[in-house]
DNA sequence: TCGGTAAGCTGACGGCATGACAGGACAAGT
DNA sequence: ACTTGTCCTGTCATGCCGTCAGCTTACCGA
């Protein structure tokens, strides 16, 4: 599917190349938690995982690529926040359940990679496409059954037809990831975890089916 | 009450120098807007204000103390932001008119200082509590205002008492603020600017009063 | 008009990151 | 032990960073 994995000059990776590349991946990972984006140099990087910096740009083009890599990697574990919406009922009970349990997934799945997917969305903010293509797909998976939902709603004729599904679903997932993404500062704050997640679930509730959820 | 304008070592800057300092950050704020964050150097900001590395220097320690000052600019013009809530009527024609409003004059700001938004949301999601405190100026200033409001209907029972307002209020800013830092996305993508603007005020009238807008 | 003083700017330099290359180290098969 | 192809590193040219001494310019009082 992904063909093999490979170096710069295109030669192929053997068992023990992969095993340092994953490593140089890991520790890039692991240096974007703790200082900032812009001052994440490749020799830092190369020193952590005990290597040199002329190892690291034979697995990569530079910083950004290795970035790109892992952005690809949490994207597609991504993938399975689709379930959290797929196949779920919006009425009744149910509606309360299913919109708490999107809030609570998305908020853990952001709190998980929050390092990365700060970079994901600075690089698709400064309109740089293939960021923009893996924040896609990572919130088209929920936007996506989020809208569908909301038109099966429509044709039933339970909420206004005059609603855009892919605006609304858009709205409430960009709400999702900005909240998850400054849950820290939310906290510094005087605004609780505990606090944040019923609201954030009443709001998606309210915009997907247009009334108060009965809890 | 600013005091006066500084050089790093300590000299007041005079007429001249303040042109300079004013030239240099107008310059710097036009390549945040053309390239990446991360590749904005000292020396292409000072070959672009004609000038040399050495005068960027003089009057800021570095490019994050550069762009700081730059957000505290926009921070003060942005505080502007509350008039979009304050004193507002949130019931019946009169709310959605509000929602309608506060959605409109948000976009327009953030697409007016998007590049700069952009660095001070990453500095803010990275932990640095100077461009927390800055994103947090900008917000604070309309979240406070929605949470006034909500506490009002609160009190007169037209809110369930037991929803936290600071937390609603805090959620639909952050709303508001990652769709307006993704508004090309959006438009990349299938949603058209005139149908997320009435989806997102609709969510703002939700969310603060609970009730669907009487349009 | 004429210094004197402080502001303003720059050339130059050591230091470090970048990115390329060639050659040596290593593992696996014969 | 030898060969082959993978893997890593020493080294080097280049370019940006951040600092300093020192030069130029503007202002001001005598």
């Amino acid at each position: 599917m992904t063909g093999q994995v490979r170096t710069v000059d295109g030669r192929v990776a053997g068992r023990r190349g992969q095993a340092t590349r994953q490593k140089l991946l890991d520790c890039l990972s692991e240096m974007l938690s703790s200082s900032p984006y812009r001052d994440v140099k490749v020799i830092d990087v190369a020193r952590k995982a005990g290597t040199s910096p002329a190892t690291f740009y034979q697995y990569f083009p530079d910083v950004e690529g290795a970035v790109l890599e892992i952005a690809e990697q949490m994207a597609t574990e991504g993938a399975q926040l689709t379930a959290l919406v797929e196949g779920r009922n919006w009425v009744g009970k149910a509606g309360w359940a299913a919109a708490e349990e999107l809030v609570e997934g998305f908020l853990d799945f952001w709190r998980a990679n929050d390092a990365i997917l700060r970079v994901v969305d600075l690089g698709a903010a400064e309109g740089d496409k293939r960021f923009y293509k893996i924040r896609m797909k990572i919130l088209n998976s929920v936007t996506n059954s989020l809208t569908e939902s909301m038109k099966e709603l429509q044709a039933k004729g339970k909420v206004d037809k005059d609603l855009s599904p892919a605006a609304m679903a858009g709205s409430l997932v960009a709400m999702l990831a900005a909240v998850a993404s400054h849950q820290k500062g939310f906290q510094t704050w005087g605004v609780k975890q505990a606090e944040l997640k019923p609201n954030l679930a009443l709001l998606v509730h309210l915009g997907i089916t247009g009334k108060k959820p009965t809890k």
